[in-house]
DNA sequence: CGTTATCTTGATACGCCTCAACGCAGGTGG
DNA sequence: CCACCTGCGTTGAGGCGTATCAAGATAACG
C-alpha cells in the first residue's frame, strides 16, 4: 500500500490481507536488497546452512532433488511472488536444491529478521504460517498426482495446476500460458520420461487439445481435461479469520531496534 | 515446566526447545481436553471448516485423498504425538481426509487458542512454523519417492521410513516395529496395488531380507536397504536458533483475558 | 557453420496391473 | 455348533502402459 517502494513480499501478502503501514514498512526495510540470478544458477544447495526465507520477484524456480544414478526429479515450482524456504526454515541444513529455471530477482528475507517478526508482527508470523499450509496443500496434491495417476492425466494435470497458478498470480490471463521447460523438465516434474513426455503432448496436439508454440502452450480444451483429471484448484482461499490483530507496535522506528547489529 | 499434567503438546514440542513455565501452562489451558477416536473414525472430512490444530497424543491416523473412481491413497502418516491440522490451516475448508488408523486420542487446540499464541507467545509460534516445515519436507521426499522409484524401492523406503520415525517418537527401539497396515493401505500408501505389494514382501521373505508376525515387521538388512534407496533420515535435527526469545508475558492469569467468551 | 541441446519417431522389452481363484480367519445369525 | 459371509492374504496367467534403446530431424548457439 501507498508509499515504500513495492516490495515484492508487500505484494504478495497483500493478496491476503490488509496489511498496515507498519507492517510494510518492516518487511520492505528487510528485504530491501534483491538479488538477480541468471537461469540455471543455484539458489540453495544441498548442505547449505538455511538462512531464513526468499521471495520469488521476477522469474521461476524448481526444487530439484538429485539421485546418485544421474536422474533428479522436480519436487515444486515456485512462480514469481511466491515465498521459497518456508520448507527449510525447520532444518538446519537444507534437504533439497532450489535453482532458477529462468532469469529472475530474488529478495532474501534474513533469518535474523524473523524472530523480531514474531515478537513484534505477530499477523505476519501468522501469515506465514498460512502461506506455508498452502505449500503443503500443494505438495499434498503433487504427491496425490504422481501416486495415483496414469501418465496421460499426470501431464494433464501438471498443465492445468501451472495455468491456474499463473492466472492467481497474474490474473485472468486465459488458457495461453509460458511452460518455460523442457520435455526433459516436464518429465522429471510429472514423473515420465521427455521421450514419453513427447509421444503424449503430439497425441493432444493430434487430438486438437492443446496447441503449442514453444514456449508456449495453449489449452484447447481445458474445461474437458478438468473434468477428465477431477482437477480441482486449491489456491484459491485463504482463511484468515483466525489471525491475531495487527497491534502495531509503536513508531516505526521500533524496527531499527530489532537489529542490534 | 514440571507440574500442569503433561500435555501432549509439550511433550511433543519440549522435543525441540525448552518451554518456559508460562508457555506449557498456555499449551496445557487450551489443550486440556482429550478426545478419544476409535479405528476408522474420521477427524477430519474433506470440506469441514477447519478449526485449528490437533496432536495426536496416542494411536496413528492417516491423510487419505479419495478419487471418484473409488480409489483412495495414503498421503501421509501421522504418528504418536505428531502435530495435525497444520497443513489445512490455510485454508478455510479441508482438502483431504483425516481417518484414525487405530484407536488413540486426539488432543484438539482450537483455533481461537491462536492468536493470543501468537501474539504473546511469539517463540511457540516460531515453533509452529518449524513443525509445519518438517511436514513439508516428510512430503517432499514422499513425493520424490513416489515419482522416481521402482516398486521394490518404494516399498523399502516406506518401511524404513517408519521404522526410522518411530525411533524418533520411541527412542531406539531397535529394527522390530508395529505396522497397523493391511497390504492394501500399504499399497494405498506408495501407490502399487495391493497383490503387488505381497508379491514383493514375500520375496523379501523369501531372501531373509525381513521377517512379518502380523502386525510387527523386523529389518533384518536395514543397513543394506538403507544403501539400496540412498535413505537420509530427514527428522533428525531441527534448528531452532533463529527463534524469538520465549518473552513471557506476565503472570499466568493472562490467558482468561485471552478467551473473552 | 559446426556443435550441442532438444524434439521426434519407431521397435522392443519389461515392470507392474488386471483378472481370477483359493485359503484362512473373524464375525454373525440360525 | 455350524453355515455363511466378508475382509485379508496368497498365488498364477496374461496383458497393458511406460521405459529403454536407437537414430534422425530440428532448433539453439557460439
Amino acid at each position: 500500500m501507498s508509499s515504500s517502494y513495492e516490495s515484492c513480499l508487500v505484494s504478495r501478502l497483500s493478496r491476503f490481507v490488509d496489511l498496515t503501514e507498519h507492517e510494510c514498512a518492516f518487511i520492505a526495510e528487510l528485504e530491501k536488497d534483491e538479488h538477480p540470478r541468471q537461469k540455471g544458477r543455484p539458489v540453495v544447495s544441498v548442505g547449505d546452512p538455511t538462512d531464513g526465507i526468499m521471495v520469488l520477484k521476477s522469474g521461476w524456480a524448481v526444487v530439484k532433488y538429485d539421485t546418485s544414478d544421474g536422474r533428479s526429479q522436480i519436487l515444486r515450482v515456485y512462480l514469481p511472488g511466491e515465498v521459497m524456504g518456508l520448507a527449510e526454515i525447520g532444518s538446519s541444513h537444507a534437504n533439497h536444491r532450489i535453482v532458477m529455471q529462468t532469469d529472475g530477482i530474488i529478495c532474501p528475507f534474513p533469518r535474523k529478521g524473523l524472530a523480531p517478526m514474531f515478537s513484534d508482527y505477530p499477523r505476519l508470523a501468522a501469515l506465514l504460517l498460512a502461506v506455508g499450509s498452502l505449500d503443503q496443500i500443494a505438495l499434498r496434491h503433487h504427491a496425490g498426482c504422481l501416486g495415483a495417476m496414469d501418465a496421460t492425466d499426470k501431464l494433464k494435470f501438471f498443465l492445468l495446476q501451472l495455468r491456474s497458478r499463473l492466472e492467481v498470480a497474474n490474473v485472468g490471463l486465459g488458457n495461453r500460458f509460458q511452460v518455460p521447460f523442457s520435455q526433459v523438465e516436464i518429465g522429471q516434474a510429472v514423473g515420465l520420461t521427455s521421450i514419453y513426455v513427447n509421444k503424449l503432448l503430439r497425441s493432444f496436439v493430434n487430438a486438437g487439445e492443446i496447441e503449442i508454440e514453444r514456449p508456449y502452450v495453449r489449452l484447447l480444451a481445458r474445461d474437458k481435461w478438468e473434468k477428465d483429471v477431477e482437477f480441482v484448484d486449491a489456491f484459491v482461499d485463504m482463511d484468515t479469520t483466525w489471525f491475531p490483530s495487527a497491534l502495531d507496535p509503536g513508531p516505526i522506528g521500533k524496527l531499527d531496534t530489532a537489529e542490534p547489529a
